[in-house]
DNA sequence: TATGAATGAGTGTTCATTCAT
DNA sequence: AATGAATGAACACTCATTCAT
């Protein structure tokens, strides 16, 4: 009952165009913010029409569910490839690693992060138990304790903190630390945290 | 002629409508969010015309900005409360002390902390640095060390992970945790934080 | 968190911008249809704002229904206004009367009518029931009937089946018949409905 | 390498094609009404592709076009068959049993039929006299009046009188009215259009 | 001070239709 | 014949904000 049609349909891999569209609503979104963002302004960035969006979202939220998972599923990726190359029995070496990993990584993304964390509502609680970034810092944390390196009551709620801890060293960071800055973060928590595992602070 | 009895006087001190107004936002906040409550919803819950809204802010984020300040001042005030009673030289309860009273008023408090924190984007950096239940804890920790009381080489990253495993306890904790696990929570978060700073865990 | 705002508001009583955004909407929907309408187009014709349209009604549906309403109004009113001016005990002159004043009624506002009883879906059954028209119809057959003017047993379903006949007689005639059609057209209605209720042809 | 023999044969008679279309089309028209239904739905309905559906048919309109012609073929075999079995001279009988067709296959089909009539715009108007069924009754009562069975001095307006008092009186039925129910309409119908034609009410 | 009718730019979402394969 | 990815105009509806009274 309308009428349409002009510019030439141009096929691409669905994985290809939606993975364009994440990208172009990424650089929106932490540009200008999630809100701010209209689903137009999005098809613009990724070349696209309309309807296309909706050909790969349900709604607009839906980008962001989606740009979640990639985060995190990156994210993992980076601290597995940080835990490689350490012995798994050398505990300690291994958490100081995922923490320098994890602060490194953030600062690295935090906006992405915090964009992809903060923004939904109903979100906020509950949060980190379904976070796989905290469930595999707590089996770090549990089994470590279980092999005597350390102590940890409550694996589950340690690994909370030590993750909020690294979150909250790094919120406190200005916009773009150098490496020095960094190093001395880095430092900073793994101390925080080793001794509240009751190790020695940081060499 | 003057008027029947029935309107009751229209005007009220400014200070009241201006709370009655906050606490009507407020509560519509905590109940759907920021973006899902209109101005509308805000005047009709505090009984007002539209208007009277503008009379007394600016905009819709006015209300946020001073519903974060409202409640920044009542947090400390109770900080406050739970400090006194202690001989100012005992760092350690004090410490203790510091961090119950943290925990239970978040937990008292949570969803408008959450709303009043993380609602608004550009805000999450250096939030924790102008944040003045921070710089109060900061101030504990710095002394406390002059003190000799425990370690801290870094007072301000200190209080913002001391901060931070704080609010990571408790978002992690379910919505309306029973008394024993507040006493559970307290007590994990004292162990892990007393630890950070060098002192044995909680007792 | 939008900006806007410039024209300046012109208050009416909201009885008289009511109106005005049904008559615009009336004839919109009378010359290209109610799909084919856009609420654009209503307050266009109607010389307000988008968002006026939604202070006076809740949807687009908001309007056809207020228009059907306003539309029976109406000609009952003028079904009264025929049937005043007739002894009340004359039933065979009213029934002609009735017939007469709806077959006339309706050439004159058949657009309006369809529009506003077929366009709306969930409307169709029971449609006749709820009808005032048809209320008014079956009450002057009833009481005729039993004042032995003429028979009917089922003095509803006869009431529905006339009117269905003056209906479907209207439907059948051209876009704007002349005067003797529309005699021609009220003496074949009288004449086969008061047959159907064993009264003897028009004169 | 020909393809495993999985996919089942790709193309059908075209004719199945198209009915299988109408059928997915007619079963959702029904269900949730033509505005209603999109195109996406009738192809899934079908089980064929978004495309395939414009191989079939140029527009949306199309297939309510399509079906009204075939509601009409099928009513008129119905009505045609009824007919059957009485001799074609004994007009009375035929009059009863085309009224006692209509409305039992109009009760059959009663949301079919005001789909397929009443959901288009530009159809009101002259609708009854392109109706076959209209022109069908048309003959009968011109035939019968020039056999002198009965009166009609209009045949053509008479058949659309009766043919709307039928479709009345089956729109006010309530939804699925048992065969008691359908017995007593078929009668009161066919006596008050009996007299209608100064026929004796029916026994 | 308080009102509330009016504003209008902006938004997310739908969907009939096309066309290269 | 059949597909289905892509299109993009259109649309209903929202809501922060203004301002004459």
């Amino acid at each position: 009952m309308r009428s349409t049609a002009t510019g030439q349909p141009r096929t691409k891999p669905a994985e290809i165009r939606r993975e364009e569209l994440m990208d172009a609503a990424q650089a929106l979104f932490l540009g200008k913010g999630f809100t701010e963002t209209s689903v137009d302004e999005i098809v613009k960035g990724a070349g696209v029409a309309k309807g296309t969006y909706y050909v790969y979202f349900k709604t607009k939220d839906d980008v962001l569910a989606a740009l979640r998972e990639r985060f995190v599923a990156r994210f993992l990726e980076r601290l597995q490839t940080a835990a490689d190359g350490h012995p798994p029995s050398d505990w300690i070496a291994r958490f100081d690693r995922w923490i320098d990993a994890a602060v490194n990584t953030y600062l690295d993304e935090r906006a992405l992060h915090d964009l992809v964390f903060h923004q939904m509502r109903p979100t906020h609680d509950r949060l980190h138990q379904a976070n796989p970034v905290v469930r595999d810092l707590e089996g770090l944390i549990a089994q470590g304790a279980q092999a005597g390196a350390w102590t940890a009551d409550n694996a589950h709620l340690v690994a909370v903190m030590v993750f909020s801890a690294v979150h909250g060293a790094i919120d406190d960071a200005g916009e773009s630390p150098g490496p020095s800055d960094r190093k001395r973060l880095v430092h900073a928590v793994q101390s925080f945290c080793r001794m509240g595992i009751g190790l020695p602070p940081a060499g």
